[in-house]
DNA sequence: CCTGTAAACTTACAAGTGTAATTTTAATTT
DNA sequence: AAATTAAAATTACACTTGTAAGTTTACAGG
């Protein structure tokens, strides 16, 4: 499993960006982006040029304009992402993580309710 | 809730020593780390000083030699590293969060019989 | 008391990141 | 075709991080 580029905390919003609504020009990400953050056309100019530079997208030109996809799958970067968090802080093992997410009072009756009913319909799956 | 300092990947590993130690001198924290980490003790006692500037740790003088002692808790960083993980990816669903890691196939049996545990123990416990 | 040595303090330097401004280029409008 | 203008490309700059090396200082031993 070949490493995926490293993308950074900026970066990360304009993908979700371009995750979402891709194929997407500069402009509307910008424009996406402006929802939410407080950065100039520039800056986000900047960040899809590193992306495209670390091949997380590539682009292809519609006339003048460059219209952004993603090279790499959200799904695939969040994977790499999650195991780094769960070694780093929990030594790779997922009870302790989440026996800390329980601890720290964050879960809901509904929540826990909620993941009893995913591990139980998971434990029917690999049943079979 | 006033933010901790920012600790890197690499300083967190000197915390780690730290942490599990404290109170402990330099060359004892090289010593430590020299098992896990190829880093020169100069790297270390740079991460260390690093780590006093944004007062994470702090330190005695046991004569010409430092002894350093923790000034923030393991425990409350986790805490604040796990609220931006499931903010940045999950968007503060700890239900995805749980649910990715079902559908990557990184449980165990055993494991999801643990969380099933975990969760019923938290649910006597919410109820009283 | 002088000196060697080990500890701490200061400096180094490249890569990555946040945050743009400036300059060039190519399409569009007169 | 020339001029306008909007996009892209280039440059900027400070802060953090990884990774140490060099320099100063103060204790311990002769």
């Amino acid at each position: 499993m070949h490493q995926l580029p490293q993308i950074s905390e900026a970066e990360y919003e304009v993908m979700k960006v371009v995750w979402e609504y891709a194929p997407i020009g500069t402009n509307e990400v910008v424009e996406k982006l402006s929802h939410t953050h407080d950065w100039s056309p520039k800056t986000v100019q900047t960040m899809l040029s590193r992306l495209a530079k670390k091949g997380v997208l590539t682009y292809e030109k519609d006339s003048r304009m460059f219209v952004y996809s993603p090279l790499v799958k959200q799904e695939d970067y969040i994977r790499q992402e999650s195991d780094s968090f769960l070694n780093r802080f929990f030594n790779g093992n997922v009870g302790s993580m989440v026996s800390a997410f329980l601890d720290q009072e964050e879960l809901s009756t509904n929540e826990i309710d909620e993941l009893q009913a995913l591990l139980k319909r998971k434990m029917k799956k690999g049943d079979s």
